[in-house]
DNA sequence: AAGCTTCGCAACCGCTCTACA
DNA sequence: CTGTAGAGCGGTTGCGAAGCT
C-alpha cells in the first residue's frame, strides 16, 4: 500500500507494526469509543475513522481470523437472504466475524456462486414452464367458524404447491407448518406466523430458515425469484443453533 | 524467469443516523 | 426546529500475493 498523506497531513494507507502497537496500547488503556480522541491519545497521525476501522476489522482480539466453517457460511447465506446487504447485522450473528470480513467474503466467494446459481434456476424455470402449469399458492384465510381456529394453535400439514402436468397427474408437496390463527375485527381470520409467543415465533423462524431446498422453491413463505439460494454440500445436521437467536432476529426486523 | 491476470482483503470514501446544544 | 459533530455503515478502490501463460 502507498504511504500517502491527505492534504491535512493525516497518514493514509497500510498500517505499520508500530502504529498497530500504539493503537492497541491506547485502546487497552482508555477502552473503545471516543474515536475522535484516539489519534491524539495514541500519538497517531491518523484520522479517527482509520483508527476505528483498524481496531474493529483487524486488531480487536475478539476477531476470529480462522476460515469460515460450513455452518457459518450457511448461516451467512440464510441471514443475507433475510437481511440483504446489512453486513453489520449479519456479522452480529456470526461471533468473531466483522462486517467488513462478511462483506468481503460475500463478494469474493458467494456472489459468483449466486449468479451462476440464478442462471441455472432461470433455465430450469423456463424448462418447467414449457411442460407444466404451476398453480400458485394462495394466502391462507379462515372463516370465523373454521374448526381450525378453535384451538390455541394448530400443527398441520398443508399442500404448498400443486403441479398439474400434461399427463393429468397432480404432484403435491407438503411441509409442516405451525400457524397461529389471529381473529380479525371484521370476523375474518388469517393464519399468520407473527406472534407474541416466543416459542411459537422461534418455531416459525426455524421453519423459515430450515425449509429444505426443494420446498423453498415452491413455498409461499418466500416468493422472490432469488429466494432459492441454497448450496450443495452443506451439512445441515451440524447446524449450531447457538449461533443465533430467532427472537433477536425478529427484533432486528421490527 | 518475466510479464500478465485474477483473487482476496485491508483501507478509504461518502453518506446516513443519532445525540445534543 | 435547526445545525453540528461523532459514530457507524455499505460501496468501492487499490495493493500484494498467487496463479497462469
Amino acid at each position: 500500500m502507498e504511504k500517502s498523506k491527505t492534504r491535512s497531513g493525516v497518514r493514509k494507507g497500510a498500517w505499520t507494526y508500530e502504529e498497530d502497537k500504539l493503537l492497541k496500547s491506547c485502546i487497552s488503556k482508555y477502552g473503545e469509543g471516543k474515536w475522535h480522541l484516539v489519534p491524539q491519545r495514541a500519538g497517531l497521525n491518523r484520522c479517527r475513522k482509520s483508527c476505528r476501522l483498524r481496531w474493529l476489522n483487524y486488531l480487536n482480539p475478539t476477531i476470529n481470523k480462522e476460515i469460515l466453517s460450513e455452518d457459518e457460511v450457511d448461516m451467512m447465506l440464510r441471514l443475507h437472504k433475510l437481511l440483504g446487504n446489512r453486513w453489520s447485522l449479519i456479522a452480529g450473528r456470526l461471533p468473531g466475524r466483522t462486517a467488513n470480513y462478511v462483506k468481503n467474503y460475500w463478494h469474493t466467494h458467494l456472489q459468483k456462486k449466486m449468479v451462476s446459481r440464478k442462471l441455472e434456476e432461470s433455465k430450469e424455470k423456463e424448462k418447467l414452464e414449457e411442460t407444466d402449469e404451476i398453480i400458485k399458492p394462495q394466502p391462507l384465510t379462515f372463516s370465523a367458524n373454521s374448526p381450525w381456529l378453535n384451538r390455541k394453535y394448530i400443527n398441520f400439514v398443508t399442500p404448498i404447491v400443486a403441479v398439474s402436468t400434461k399427463d393429468g397427474t397432480v404432484a403435491n408437496d407438503h411441509i409442516e407448518n405451525t400457524m397461529l390463527p389471529i381473529n380479525d375485527t371484521d370476523g375474518d381470520c388469517a393464519a399468520q406466523p407473527y406472534t407474541t409467543n416466543s416459542t411459537m415465533s422461534a418455531m416459525w423462524w426455524e421453519n423459515l430458515l430450515n425449509v429444505s431446498n426443494d420446498k423453498i422453491a415452491s413455498s409461499s413463505l418466500l416468493q422472490e425469484d432469488d429466494s432459492n439460494l441454497e448450496f450443495p454440500n452443506v451439512n445441515y445436521s451440524n447446524w449450531n443453533s447457538n449461533l443465533y437467536e430467532f427472537d433477536s432476529i425478529l427484533d432486528i426486523l421490527n
